[in-house]
DNA sequence: CGCAAGCTTGATGCTCGTCAAGGGGCGTGG
DNA sequence: CCACGCCCCTTGACGAGCATCAAGCTTGCG
């Protein structure tokens, strides 16, 4: 299921246990990742810990209840965050993106899967060794810290979501969301990718695969947005503005 | 809006800042508080800090977006933690009891308001000062990030909640997790004390309040629960369970 | 005793879920 | 290169569940 790309020996003297051949210093997400807070000398610590590791489309990073031996820290592509019911209903409660920590609560086991909804390149550290670098860096903690209150705060407004908007508004709110996480990537355009699907954006909502691709079909025929390929473009950021604050 | 009822001076030499005559150290909700994590001596600097606040049923606590300058714990009593859509819809989106932690993110500005469901009594933090026991307390703040964990679970499992479960289940459910925490807090019975009203629960479980009505006199029919003033009997736990495993 | 607030119950309708069928793109194999 | 099949998405018809609207009821309090 896990496929760990490292490649210790590649590049004899720069590589350590498969992590990147350029190490954290120039790594794609730092700035926007947990270890943006981190002075040089203590990247290079994290940086003996990591591996980099590859998924592809589908593969499962880790699963629900699973022991988290692992955290993570994501550099590219997209993966869906999911719980399930004991009947086999399934509810995805996000996206993570480039620059998202897994395993930000540093519990003992997953509280969702993840599985890639595309190619993703990952930094993986052993849950134990993270934790005991955490220790001794309490402004990493802090940091830590910072990030699980903004999921706590994205938590709420999901709930606010699920639990008192329509289904038009669902989707518009989703849509600039999204944009809006890109845009802090520093991916701004009013084209959003969706990388995940019909099902996996309605089992995000709270909705049915038919009522999202009702909406967007009429978000669409309204000209608010334009449905392309892999994604859609944002026409009408007002009107959806409008739709999305209910 | 805020009432301190600190009354220093009333028993002269016991008595910082208005806290409790006893000091945190007999604090009814020590042992399941944040608290729980400090030595003596660290409960005594603490202590120095706080202030003892009471509010009235109704009473605000903190608004929505509001700056953050106290964090709380709740001592007796229960809050409602709303947060409000442009358009006036409310969402519930908990309720705090004795034990929790109010500004546990340590953010800036609340994320939600608290409003007391009846008399309550807190134990008050300037939220400057208790960041700044944080950052020379490491274990603390690995608390307050466990419990941030625990938060973001509890979120996770109400968005599940909210998006995949019908409304039987969702009061069931309800029920439930109420009776789960009145008994980690050491209440453990069948009848579980309802201190929220019928609009509070519906703007819980993203219902209305006719339909969360007609669930609970459903339930009552069926005998598998029995509605008595102020609260609720569950006659029947495991069809009760049975419902809210979906 | 009477009023107000919160709760319950009933009748009706809308939104969204369910069921069903049909397209369109893409990879595989002939 | 085209044909076939598969998967995902879209569209339509219908129905269920819950919201909405509208009374009554209970409880507590002046």
């Amino acid at each position: 299921m896990l496929v760990d790309t490292g490649s210790c020996g590649r590049i004899p003297h720069a590589c350590h246990h498969g992590r990147s051949e350029n190490g954290c210093a120039d790594c794609k997400v730092r700035l926007i990742s947990v270890c943006s807070v981190l002075e040089l000398d203590e990247l290079e610590e994290l940086e003996a810990l990591s591996h980099h590791l590859t998924l592809d489309k589908g593969q499962a990073l880790f699963g629900q209840d699973e022991p988290a031996g692992f955290v993570f820290n994501v550099i590219e592509g997209a993966l869906r965050l999911t719980r399930l019911l004991p009947d086999g209903r399934r509810h995805v409660m996000g996206f993570a993106l480039p620059g998202d920590f897994l395993g930000l609560a540093l519990q003992e086991r997953h509280s969702v899967s993840a599985e890639a909804l595309g190619p993703v390149k990952t930094c993986r550290f052993a849950r134990q060794d993270f934790a005991a670098v955490v220790e001794t860096k309490p402004h990493l903690l802090r940091s830590l810290h910072e990030r699980a209150g903004h999921e706590l705060n994205l938590a709420q407004e999901q709930m606010l979501l699920l639990g008192r908007r329509t289904a038009e508004e669902k989707v518009a709110t989703f849509l600039l969301s999204l944009r809006a996480r890109y845009a802090r990537a520093g991916h701004s355009s009013v084209t959003v990718e969706l990388p995940m699907g019909r099902q996996d954006m309605a089992d995000h909502l709270g909705l049915t695969i038919e009522t999202v691709s009702r909406m967007l079909s009429r978000l669409d025929r309204a000209h608010a947005i334009l449905l392309v390929p892999g994604g859609v473009r944002l026409l009408d950021l007002p009107r959806l503005e409008a739709m999305a604050a209910g």
